[in-house]
DNA sequence: ACAAAATTCAAACGATCGTTTGAATTTATC
DNA sequence: GATAAATTCAAACGATCGTTTGAATTTTGT
């Protein structure tokens, strides 16, 4: 399925409205105001609002079906430069797409799911956990990772710090008084703090020095 | 403020709801179905609907005041298992209280929200962060935590982690072959692995043995 | 037991919801 | 430039939303 420009349009609104107040608080005439289009084009290009949204979710998934598979395959990297690079790029990934993940990350909060998102995410997280244990277990192949690593929770840590980063960076905002901080710039401070912090966790984690087992 | 029976069970099935379906998703008809009251007794008893909501903060916020500020002034115990009964009290307490944690996630990633229900939620923050700084300053005064420890992240991580797993709770199931499992019982094994997990990154975080500043 | 207060209820209020209609207009095709 | 197809629009559809009404009922206080 591929989207003209005025369907795009419609799909960029949703994406910002349904993340700003969830999608039952977002009404069809609310983006169809927003986008400059009249309310029944929403009905005529995506059939209902329950189609748009999963319009928006097939349109962010496909344009990042990711590079980052050919990772693993590449043999001039250390692993724990792969694993640094996949958590920038989980970072880069998140950050630069705010309000999808917001959206995704409500519809995992909620119990009765939309069946076709569920298993676009479903699908989605497969694909990362799959990735992050052929970089882990590469590394414990060459020795420099321990073993007994909980994959899924390094996984969860990863993608949980970073999501209530974003969730709560107004607050990380106040905290370390950086409110005089221009957006943009606010944005690549997070950026590298999320970074730094994230890839200490791992490697003082994942490596076997001193590891301690209980 | 302080509910009858016939309030709490308003506000206990709202919860639930809330945390399913979101505060929009919800309609005042679902809630007094559900407690098996008349539409017109959520206005009676709260107001409105938005009054609903900011009860049911108000009720859970108030009962939940830590008996955990008395952790920091304990003199019998290290500070690194000071750090480790904090991660735990963050566990049971989020564990404990799904539903009300997943509201509170879900009205922290609005843009719009209710002005009462921020401040309950940037209080809390606030205490949260204030104890945990004290516990690693006490670590840092004793001389086993290094310096330069970030704060707000290491505590994104502790809360994004939490809950982030309970948010994913049925893919964490379902990818490490726990679906024979209990209900109660995978409660507990997520609770115990989320403690080990988490407090083995801390350990090793915090601690100041071969930490590398890069 | 009686009056006052609190609670419960079915019904209705106006507003807004997602969606459809059908005519008007624009764009594409030959 | 005529015909067909695609798009746009104001208006209306029935359904559901949160809230209110006012009478009926139960509970409370004396």
């Amino acid at each position: 399925m591929e989207y003209n420009s005025k369907q795009i349009q419609i799909i960029e609104v949703a994406e910002r409205l349904f993340a700003q107040k969830g999608f039952a608080g977002t009404s069809v005439r609310d983006i169809a105001q927003e986008a400059d289009v009249n309310v029944s084009m929403i009905s005529y290009y995506f059939g209902s609002k329950e189609k748009l949204i999963e319009a928006l979710f097939q349109f962010r998934m496909t344009e990042s079906r990711s590079r980052l598979e050919t990772l693993v395959t590449n043999d001039e990297l250390s692993p724990m430069q792969k694993i640094n690079m996949l958590i920038d790029s989980v970072i880069d990934r998140l950050m630069g797409n705010q309000s999808f993940h917001n959206i995704m990350l409500r519809e995992t909060l909620s119990s009765d799911r939309n069946e076709t998102i569920s298993q676009h995410i479903m699908g989605l997280k497969m694909r990362n956990i799959e990735l992050m244990q052929r970089l882990i277990q590469e590394g414990q192949a060459a020795g420099v990772f321990r073993e007994g690593i909980d994959m899924s929770l390094m996984s969860t840590t990863l993608y949980g710090t970073v999501n209530y980063a974003i969730a709560t960076q107004d607050f990380y905002k106040k905290i370390n008084n950086l409110e005089s901080m221009g957006k943009e710039e606010f944005q690549i401070h997070l950026k590298r703090s999320l970074s730094q912090h994230l890839k200490s966790l791992f490697k003082s984690t994942v490596t076997n020095e001193h590891h301690i087992q209980n």
